[in-house]
RNA sequence: GGGUCGCUAGCUCAAUUGGCAGAGCAACUGACUCUUAAUCAGUAGGUUCGGGGUUCGAUUCCCCGGCGACCCA
């Protein structure tokens, strides 16, 4: 409990002049001999941890976002009145203090506070300094908490912050442009997946949350911006999984005059400089494991991924377009197959269950199956591929580079597959966007680009095991 | 969507075969002039996630629901 007099009125101080972190105090005086006075005065503010009163002397430590520090309050320099609110304090508390820097007879740093005030009290219980908080529903839901008292929350947050320069300041420096493009879009495209619907009230229309940037970034490749990239937040109306969040941070990025050969290399390098950023170097330990990103990234196909991991070897059927061979092969492998799916499907669900998790070292699978691919270029090699990779570390799609498609005949022809397709009863096929197809009349020069999942790889590099802990604030259920 | 597990005091956790809902920390009162998970004495704190059922009696067993975690599809 605090006291009364100070919690009536101005209780919640508009500011205080701090002067000095916990790790000032510590660099100055940290050599100080137990015993000795430093003569110089300080004000430090942060929450109180813990308080242990001792009669006429008292203890209070208090965390700053530099660390920890001491204060030392005797009923000699403060007098009954002033123990008695210092003992007041209570664990949770906001509080400034003021008082010169000693070193205690045990030896611990601390201030010798001549004034407190409490800046905001704690009106709630904490939880326990010592266990903290376990519960991940609580961690989730109450983030705050989990931060104040799990120390191990903040390296993430900082992780992210380093993840996000390191893309900005690779790309800067190749030239590339940042730029923001829409949310609220009146066709969500760019990706294969269900679009959030949102209302317009004074336009009195329905709009969707992006599911990717990728259509306006291509119109900007159009305007002739060459190199752009979009930082974004994207939305897909799925399930929330240790590898799902419906709202996700990815980075987008298209060059002009390149294909995804050149950009594969680019993610490649991209890869390399945030976990340098970020861990410090290219080594990443994950689930158990250890590798190195400064290796070379591998390059194969689908049905080498498929087929390296005890899967069967679909090229033949492929090449004879051997719908029912495909069929059998992936229900031999315990998928069930939908009747409506395409052979291009089946050997994309083939690929995801034989391969996918196996895939830890990163390894860009390139070529993927055209008609679940509608916005890349044909394949130079592969009969009914595109030229779409993906990237999988870890077991988890980190990237999909494409070579871009921008012949205008093309991507309308690929725009009908979809609406055929989601005129069968597939959701997340692409909707036709006849404002980029007139975009892409005017000419897109030809172009690589990727996307990166910025959570992902935060997940990968940190070794974490939901990628709800690289998200401060993840999608969950209310409560009631 | 299916399966498994979890939900008890502010936090971390107990509660025997179905038999008085508890401990530590936090809070509150008091003692203590160098503590640092301070110590000591005392006080208070509960819709056991919600609803229903079985039973003399339910945290415990059964059913329905909520939220979460993990696994599977």
């Amino acid at each position: 409990m605090t006291d009364p007099e100070t919690t009536e009125g101005s209780s919640f101080p508009y500011s205080y002049d701090r002067t000095a972190l916990a790790e000032d105090i510590r660099t100055r005086h940290g050599a100080l001999e137990p015993g000795a006075e430093s003569g110089e005065v300080v004000r430090v503010a942060g929450r109180v941890k813990t308080v242990r009163t001792h009669g006429k002397v008292a203890f209070a430590d208090v965390d700053d976002p530099s660390g920890r520090v001491q204060l030392f309050a005797t009923i000699g320099v403060l007098g009954e009145d002033g123990m008695a609110a210092f003992e007041g304090l209570s664990v949770g508390d906001i509080v400034g203090a003021e008082g010169e820097v000693v070193m205690t007879r045990r030896g611990e740093l601390s201030v010798k506070v001549t004034s407190t005030v409490i800046l905001a009290s704690c009106q709630r219980s904490m939880p326990d300094s010592w266990h903290g908080v376990s519960d991940i529903e609580v961690r989730y839901r109450q983030r705050y908490l989990d931060l104040i008292v799990n120390p191990e929350t903040r390296p993430v947050i900082k992780a992210r912050a380093d993840a996000n320069a390191a893309c900005r300041s690779f790309l800067e420096e190749r030239g590339f442009l940042e730029v923001e493009t829409p949310l609220l879009q009146p066709i969500a495209g760019g990706a294969t997946a269900r679009p959030f619907i949102t209302h317009h009230n004074s336009l009195d229309i329905d709009l969707y949350l992006r599911i990717a940037p990728e259509l306006y970034l291509k119109r900007l490749l159009i305007g002739g911006l060459e190199k752009v990239y979009e930082l974004n937040r994207s939305f897909r109306n799925e399930g929330v999984s240790a590898q799902h969040n419906p709202e996700f941070t990815m980075l987008e990025a298209y060059e002009a005059y390149v294909d995804y050969h050149h950009t594969m290399s680019v993610v490649e390098d991209l890869v390399r400089a945030i976990a340098v950023r970020v861990n410090g170097g290219t080594v990443v330990t994950w689930d158990g494991g250890e590798f190195d990103l400064a290796e070379p990234f591998a390059r194969i196909t689908m049905f080498e991924a498929i087929e390296t991991n005890s899967g069967p070897d679909l090229r033949d059927a492929w090449a004879g377009d051997d719908v029912e061979a495909f069929r059998s092969a992936a229900t031999e492998v315990g998928i069930s197959v939908d009747p409506s799916w395409s052979i291009g499907k089946i050997l994309m669900e083939t690929f995801e269950a034989v391969a996918e998790k196996k895939l830890i070292r990163p390894t860009f699978v390139a070529g993927m199956p055209k008609d679940v691919s509608p916005l890349a270029k044909d394949h130079r090699e592969i009969k009914g591929f595109t030229e779409h990779a993906d990237l999988i570390i870890g077991g988890m799609e980190m990237a999909p580079i494409y070579s871009e498609l921008n012949d205008p005949d093309e991507q309308r022809r690929r725009f009908k597959a979809q609406m055929k397709a989601r005129a069968a009863g597939d959701q997340e096929a692409a909707m036709a966007d006849e404002d980029f197809l007139e975009a892409l009349a005017y000419g897109m020069p030809p172009a690589g680009g990727f996307g990166l999942g910025i959570d992902r790889l935060l997940r990968l590099l940190l070794d974490l095991g939901s990628l709800r802990d690289v998200i401060l604030f993840p999608t969950m259920k209310p409560e009631q």
